[in-house]
DNA sequence: TTTTTTTACGATATCGTTTTCGTGTAATTT
DNA sequence: AAATTACACGAAAACGATATCGTAAAAAAA
């Protein structure tokens, strides 16, 4: 009913405070037979600790924040899936914020974090973010952070991540593979890594395979839908077509199919696609996407268990690392018409 | 770099601790010289409050959780992400917390939030909760709740939902007209509220027109998945098929599309398929899927908002309300093969 | 001038834990 | 019997911020 403290518990057994608090933390000071009664005692009122009374004496608060540009985004659920199953095995809690891709609201979130609200931070950054000032005050306050997916190569810390490049290079050269002579790739931002890698790899599979980069064919989008549209759209019905479309994200695939759908442009006969992409209805789309998927669960699985692994060693500092979790590719229709 | 607290600040400034904290508090009793001083003093030390104090002091966390049966759904996701902005605009923060429909789960996580770990909750309850003691204890801790979507009838307090029965009525409705005769319902689960009024919404339609119901037409699914699969393969290929399938949430709808591509049965022509879902690839699928659509970030909004309002007149008792915000049926290839 | 009021600040208790240290009793050793 | 050690517990000081109360000095009222 009403809360229950030790003070409470103390007055009830008529023993001191301390005794019950040891007594409930098993401590080798207080008697079997107190510790018997005490815990009964606790049972019976409905004793629960104070996290906050606790989280101010040893300065751990038992909570994690993850720290994301969006939430409804398949990908980012699915990671954020993955860190609280590890997050519940390990008794912590976890508080969600996302930036809305916004670099003025993710430096807020992080100020906001500064004063020992959570003990660490698993975080994507926000793909307008170049610089991390904000970032690395958290870390030098102590507090540890873990990079998924949208990572800062420029802070040393653990930092997850798919195979960006060799998944980019696999993309491209099924196109190619698939018959694509002119392949446009659709950036997400020019200034993430992931982003970078991707086409870094798109380059390359061009490279192998003697085929001349064109930077037209390179479009430049953000976070403004409808100007992602207006660029598509001027891709696909302008002179020089492409005939393979490799996304860098998910989203932009969509917007993709947006355009073809209303310009009765068909795929894959008159444009073959590929994205990155969870999307669990990818093959039930018309026609079936084909996708690079990362196992966004795992990855937010690792993630949460390196933090967690230096948070109970309490090392605040996490040594640079970087894991590579691979993508796979899963050909649909998009990109082969017998699987339409 | 090391935390800065109110003790540092006024001994760097040779005031007292008191006269720090209610300067920065703007409080009445402080000049307005030294209110700058000190203001001024924190900006350059950065200096930020330690919270947990603050809520060892007055008992308010300034943290709510919202609690849910998965995390990888669309509608759920929408609804956080509207509670999540609300959140912001409050300076609350939110911890997140999945049952996976897993009713001991959920007493765990309620027990977890029963010491003021939170000052409110929203929640939606798992589909085998059916008793509610551990939700009765969290409000009589003095810990306010409100529902949305999976809600709870049996306890007093705010609700909030879609107009299900109407919907559910609509849905049916709609197949009817589409010339169906045959009309399936695939159940989520018994004990939800939510599924007992989209059920008595097609109960309603198929009597409206006169079509007696026939119990082998209502599956009973649950949350796991090859068992949903068996059950709809075997509605769908069995000597009783339907003409019409009314999935009363969209991981139903999926899988039936599943068995459908399985078993080549054709939508709409084979069956029509009409589904509550929040899906944002619906017009992409193949066929594209008729929807019910809950507004669902406005209904996380919507609890959000009324939670706040209950915790800033510090009554942790919300009055009974049900807050009913309408879906919308769009009509799409799953019942109409012009649109397919 | 004396008294009252206002202004501006400091000392301190408090929230609910944990933990260090102290202490009285019983058990063991010399 | 005296000295030491172990045992079981209590008192009290933290953790950091806030709010109540008290009190100097200055200002206003008498």
């Amino acid at each position: 009913m009403s809360k229950v403290n030790l003070k409470d518990l103390a007055k009830a057994l008529n023993i001191s405070v301390s005794t019950v608090s040891k007594a409930l933390r098993d401590s080798y000071e207080i008697g079997d037979e107190t510790k018997k009664k005490v815990i009964a005692k606790a049972q019976s009122m409905g004793y629960s600790p104070n996290p906050y009374a606790g989280f101010l004496r040893n300065q751990k608060s038992k909570t994690i924040a993850i720290v994301l540009p969006e939430l409804t985004n398949n990908y980012f659920i699915q990671a954020i899936s993955g860190a609280e199953a590890i997050a519940h095995e390990n008794s912590y809690h976890i508080l969600i914020y996302a930036t809305n891709d916004n670099k003025e609201k993710e430096t807020s979130i992080l100020n906001h974090l500064l004063n020992g609200r959570v003990d660490g931070v698993l975080m994507s950054v926000s793909s307008n973010t170049s610089q991390y000032e904000h970032i690395n005050e958290l870390i030098q306050t102590g507090i540890p952070i873990v990079f998924f997916d949208r990572i800062c190569h420029e802070i040393e810390t653990a930092k997850i991540t798919t195979n960006d490049f060799a998944s980019g290079f696999l993309a491209t050269e099924h196109l190619i593979q698939s018959g694509c002579k002119k392949i446009a790739y659709l950036s997400i931002s020019e200034h993430l890594s992931i982003d970078h890698k991707r086409k870094q790899g798109y380059f390359e599979a061009l490279n192998k395979y003697d085929i001349t980069v064109d930077n037209n064919l390179i479009i430049q989008c953000n976070t403004d839908e409808k100007s992602n549209i207006q660029k598509i759209k001027k891709l696909l019905t302008g002179a020089d077509k492409p005939d393979g479309i490799f996304a860098s994200v998910e989203r932009l695939a969509l917007t993709t199919y947006h355009v073809c759908k209303e310009n009765k442009i068909s795929i894959p006969e008159d444009v073959k696609i590929i994205s990155f992409s969870n999307l669990r209805t990818a093959d039930l789309l018309n026609p079936s996407l084909t996708t690079i998927t990362q196992p966004a669960f795992e990855i937010g699985k690792e993630a949460a268990k390196i933090l967690f692994k230096h948070l109970s060693k309490r090392k605040s500092i996490i040594p640079n690392e970087n894991i590579v979790i691979n993508s796979e590719l899963t050909i649909r229709g998009s990109t082969n018409p017998n699987l339409k």
